[in-house]
RNA sequence: UGGGGCAUGGUGCAAUGGCAGCACACCAGCCUUUGGAGCUGUGGAUCUUGGUUCGAAUCCAGGUGCCCCAGCCA
C-alpha cells in the first residue's frame, strides 16, 4: 500500500472508528461530502461530557473540508429556555468550534407536520386513544411482547382527521398520541409502534410560542431534520444504538435523504457526576454557588476556575474516541491544565497561609527591589521588582519547629533562600499563650543578595516570601473535588453523602504589590503553590483568586506517604 | 428468560493476521534560585476456554463480566 492510500493528507492524523468509517463513506462514493450537526437540548448549560461529543462532530466536519451546522434540540417546551441557548452558543464559541449556521428543531415543525401526514396516508402511523398508562402496560416487557392497540387500525381518514384535530388542540394533554405502525412483537422496544407525536398546551414553546399543541418525539424528529439539512454522519452517544434501527425505518419509508447515525462511549469522569438532575441539585441546595462555581464540571464553572479552552481540548484529545464504556480521570484534566499554563502563566509571590518572619539584623527602615523573573518558561517575559524589608510572610508550611526526615525548609538553625532575595537562618521563635509559633525569627547574609552565595555554600531550600509592609492583603479560594470518592453514584448513600467538606476553602493571604489590582480572569502562578486566576467577585479593595490547579508537590506526597 | 453493544497495564487510548505501544498516574535517579518545570530509567496489560493459522489482542465457536433499552424525555 502506498503513502499516498493510507495517508492521502500526508500527515498522522489521530485516527478513530468514527474517523475511519466517514472516510469509507467518502470513498465508496455513499457520501460525496460530509455534514455534522451539533444537536444541544436547550436545557442546561454544557458540562465537559458534551465536550467531546461536540468537538468529534465539529472536527470531523472539519478535517473533511465539511461543515458543522449547530441544531437546537427544541421539541420539547416544558424543558426548554432561551436562556440556555445563548449560553451553550456562548459556551461553544469559547472552546473555538464554528458552525456555518444555527438551526432549531422547531424550524421544521411545518415540514415534519406534513412528513407525519405522509406516513398517516401510507397507513404507517395511527392516533392511538389508549391512556399513558395503557400504552405502557400494552408495549409489553423485555421479554414479553406487546398487544396491539385497539385503535391500531383506524381508516386513514380518521387518522388524518384525528391527528388534524390533535394539531389544532382540540384535544387535552395526554389523551391522545400519533404513533409509527411497525411490530408491537419487535424486539428491540423502540419499534414496538413508537409514539411520534404527544400533545402539549402549556407551556408555551420558545420560540413557536402557542403555535403548536402537538410536538414531535426525538425519535420523529431528529433523523428527519438531519435529512433535511442534509446530514452525512450523525454522531452520537451509545445510547442511541438501540434507537438507530427507527431512525433508518423512517427515513426508509418517507423514501428521503439517508444520513448515516454512528455512536461512540459518552465521556464519565471521576469524582465529579454530570447529570443534569444532580447538578441542579447541587445549585438549588445550595452545596455550590450557582453553575459557574469553580467546583462544578460545567465550562462555565471551569472557565471561571481559570481552565484555558486549549487545555480542556487537549484532555478531549488524550481521551480520545471509542465503544468501551470509560471513566477518564479529573487528574489528567488537570495535568493538560498545568502543561497549558506552565508555558505563559506570569510567576508571582503569593503567600496564602501567613507566618510572620523578622530578620533581626536587617536595617528597620531598608527596602531593596529585587529582581524576579516573569516566567522561566518564557525568557521573553522579562522580569521585574519585588520589594524586600525586615518583616516579611512566609508560608506556614514553609516552617517547622521541629522538622520531620528530609525536611528542607526553614527550622531553627537551618539556612535557607528566600527567593531572589538572600540566604537567612533562623534562630528562635516566639509563641503565644498556646505554645503556637507566631513569629520567626532570623538573620541574613547580606553577602547572598539576589540569592546567590560569595563562598559557594548551598541551601536546600527556596522558598516564597512577601515584605509585610508592601504586600496586598486578598481573599483566596482554594478548591479541591467537590466528592470524596471517585465514583459519587456508586453504592446506596447516594452522590449527596461524599461530598467533599474541604471542596472550598476561604483563605486570607498575601501577594507582592503587582497584584494589588488585577484583572478579573487573567491567571498567574503562585510559585511553589499553584497556578491562580482572579475571580469576578474581585473589587480593587479585595481582589480575588481562584486557585485553578496546584502544582505538583512532591513534599506533600513524600510526608503523606510517611504516615 | 428478549434485543443491542463493549472487554488490552491503575486510568484512557493504539496496534486493522507479523517485535503489544503512547499519554496520565506510579516508582527510582539526574538537574534545579519553584521539593515546580525539564531529563533519564524501571515495573506492570490482551476477560476465559477451545479452534483456525507457520504465526492471533486481531479471525471462528462456547463461556464469563459490564453497559444500554419497557418516557406521551433527549
Amino acid at each position: 500500500m502506498s503513502l499516498e492510500e493510507t495517508n492521502p493528507q500526508g500527515n498522522n492524523k489521530p485516527t478513530d472508528f468514527i474517523r475511519e468509517a466517514v472516510a469509507e463513506d467518502l470513498k465508496s462514493g455513499r457520501f460525496n461530502y460530509v455534514r455534522t450537526r451539533l444537536p444541544p437540548e436547550p436545557n442546561g448549560y454544557l458540562h465537559i461530557g458534551h465536550v467531546k461529543a461536540f468537538m468529534i462532530d465539529y472536527l470531523v466536519a472539519k478535517e473533511n473540508g465539511g461543515e458543522l451546522v449547530l441544531r437546537f434540540d427544541d421539541t420539547n417546551p416544558s424543558k426548554e429556555e432561551t436562556e440556555f441557548v445563548e449560553a451553550i452558543e456562548e459556551d461553544a464559541r469559547w472552546l473555538g468550534i464554528e458552525w456555518v449556521k444555527v438551526t432549531y428543531a422547531s424550524d421544521y415543525f411545518g415540514l415534519l407536520y406534513d412528513w407525519a401526514v405522509q406516513l398517516v396516508k401510507k397507513g404507517l402511523a395511527y392516533v392511538d386513544d389508549q391512556t399513558p398508562e395503557e400504552v405502557s402496560a400494552n408495549r409489553g416487557t423485555l421479554t414479553e411482547p406487546g398487544k396491539n392497540s385497539p385503535f391500531r387500525n383506524r381508516s386513514v381518514e380518521e387518522n388524518l382527521d384525528l391527528l388534524e384535530r390533535m394539531k389544532n388542540g382540540e384535544f387535552p394533554d395526554g389523551s391522545r398520541i400519533l404513533r409509527a405502525k411497525i411490530d408491537m412483537a419487535h424486539p428491540n422496544i423502540n419499534m414496538r409502534d413508537p409514539a411520534m407525536y404527544r400533545i402539549i398546551h402549556n407551556p408555551p414553546h420558545h420560540r413557536t410560542g402557542d403555535a403548536w399543541k402537538i410536538y414531535p418525539m426525538y425519535d420523529w424528529s431528529h433523523g428527519q431534520n438531519d435529512s433535511m439539512e442534509g446530514i452525512t454522519h450523525s454522531l452520537c452517544s451509545l445510547e442511541y444504538e438501540n434507537h438507530r434501527p427507527l431512525y433508518e425505518w423512517f427515513l426508509d419509508q418517507l423514501g428521503v435523504f439517508k444520513p448515516r447515525q454512528i455512536e461512540f462511549a459518552r465521556l464519565n469522569m471521576n469524582y465529579t457526576v454530570m447529570s443534569k438532575r444532580k447538578l441542579r441539585r447541587l445549585v438549588e441546595e445550595n452545596i455550590v454557588n450557582g453553575w459557574d462555581d469553580p467546583r462544578m464540571p460545567t465550562l462555565r464553572a471551569m472557565r471561571r476556575r481559570g481552565y484555558t479552552a486549549e487545555a480542556v481540548l487537549e484532555f478531549i484529545r488524550r481521551v480520545g474516541v471509542a465503544k468501551n464504556y470509560s471513566v477518564s480521570a479529573v487528574s489528567l484534566l488537570e495535568a493538560c491544565v498545568r502543561e497549558d499554563l506552565n508555558k505563559a502563566a506570569l510567576r508571582r509571590m503569593a503567600v496564602i497561609r501567613p507566618l510572620k518572619v523578622v530578620i533581626d539584623n536587617y536595617p528597620d527602615e531598608l527596602v531593596e527591589e529585587m529582581d524576579a523573573v516573569n516566567n522561566p518558561e518564557d525568557p521573553s517575559a522579562g522580569s521585574r521588582k519585588v520589594p524586600f524589608s525586615k518583616v516579611i510572610y512566609i508560608e506556614q508550611d514553609d516552617f517547622r519547629e521541629t522538622p520531620p526526615p528530609k525536611y528542607y525548609r526553614l527550622f531553627p538553625g537551618n539556612e535557607v533562600r528566600l527567593r531572589y532575595a538572600y540566604f537567612v537562618k533562623c534562630t528562635h521563635v516566639v509563641k503565644n499563650d498556646a505554645g503556637e509559633v507566631v513569629e520567626v525569627h532570623a538573620t541574613y547574609d547580606p553577602t547572598t543578595r539576589g540569592g546567590d552565595s560569595a563562598d559557594g555554600r548551598k541551601v536546600k531550600s527556596t522558598i516564597h516570601w512577601v515584605s509585610a509592609a508592601h504586600a496586598k492583603e486578598v481573599e483566596i479560594r482554594m478548591y479541591d473535588r467537590l466528592f470524596t470518592k471517585e465514583d459519587p453514584e456508586e453504592g446506596d448513600e447516594g452522590f449527596l453523602n461524599c461530598l467533599n467538606p474541604k471542596s472550598l476553602e476561604i483563605l486570607t493571604g498575601y501577594v507582592e504589590p503587582l497584584l494589588a489590582t488585577p484583572e478579573v480572569g487573567s491567571r498567574f502562578q503562585f510559585e511553589r503553590l499553584g497556578y491562580f486566576c482572579v475571580d469576578k467577585d474581585a473589587t480593587p479593595k479585595k481582589p480575588v483568586f481562584n486557585l485553578t490547579v496546584n502544582l505538583k508537590d512532591a513534599w506533600a506526597k513524600m510526608e503523606k506517604k510517611g504516615k
